[in-house]
DNA sequence: ATAACAGTTGAACAATTATTCAATTATTAT
DNA sequence: ATAATAATTGAATAATTGTTCAACTGTTAT
């Protein structure tokens, strides 16, 4: 194999490693979903709903009152987090009651909050 | 409490489920860390640079040829997430060598894999 | 000392995205 | 029917962010 495997400006390149590293890396299409489910929780008005919503099922009205945020604000974060399969929802009357879609949500965020504790006290 | 708990355009508000899941909340520094967190995670070249990293030590030189992007990319891209604490770095003679910087991170990536996983044959 | 190369950096540009605003839908009560 | 209110929606704006480009740093070899 050549100087250049592709288009990047190298020279010296591991081959072995490369090569092992590419036969164990997951196909583009689920990293891809992954990185997206990642992007649901990487904004800090959809992180507060999920950490709110893990004990409690709540309507559209009460995290707008508990974020300080309008209704419609909220209600595209919450339509993003549907979209993504975080959270589902139910309608009573006029209301819509919002909750957690499983329980993957609440490990990965336990997890998370873990890692970024340990970071803090060093 | 009156009308309106702050700004929010509501009337109808259940207030001991505000009052039950604003108890229950983390406070905003550590939530807005988490958010972070999944930031470094959110984007499709660093989900995949954490992807490799798991089980391989590489160079910013390997990484470049294996997503076939720059080194300048790349390197972007690595000081963003060793700046949030997912990977850490070694310099050996001109190269650098990165890794994972603990085991959350591989937990996590792991969830969030099976969650996509069950998402997906539905 | 000089050349070569791995990696980093800052500025600029392009693309993405969160919130606001105004309008709309759906449900309940009068 | 009409009014009131919870929630959603689309467009516009403002802010954030990923990649490119060119210049630079640090290390190794001649």
């Amino acid at each position: 194999m050549g100087r250049n495997e592709l288009d990047c400006d190298c020279d010296i390149i591991h081959h072995e490693n490369v090569a092992r590293a590419k036969v164990a890396m997951l196909d583009e299409e689920k990293l891809l979903l992954i990185a997206d489910f990642y992007k649901a929780l990487s904004d800090s008005t959809r992180i507060k709903i999920v950490n709110l919503l893990e004990n409690n099922e709540l309507c559209v009205c009460d995290i707008s009152v508990i974020l300080n945020m309008t209704k419609s604000a909220v209600s595209h974060q919450l339509k993003n987090l549907r979209e993504m399969n975080l959270i589902k929802s139910r309608k009573q009357g006029k209301e819509v009651w919002y909750s957690l879609a499983d329980n993957h949500v609440k490990e990965v965020f336990d997890i998370s909050l873990e890692h970024i504790l340990e970071k803090n006290h060093d």
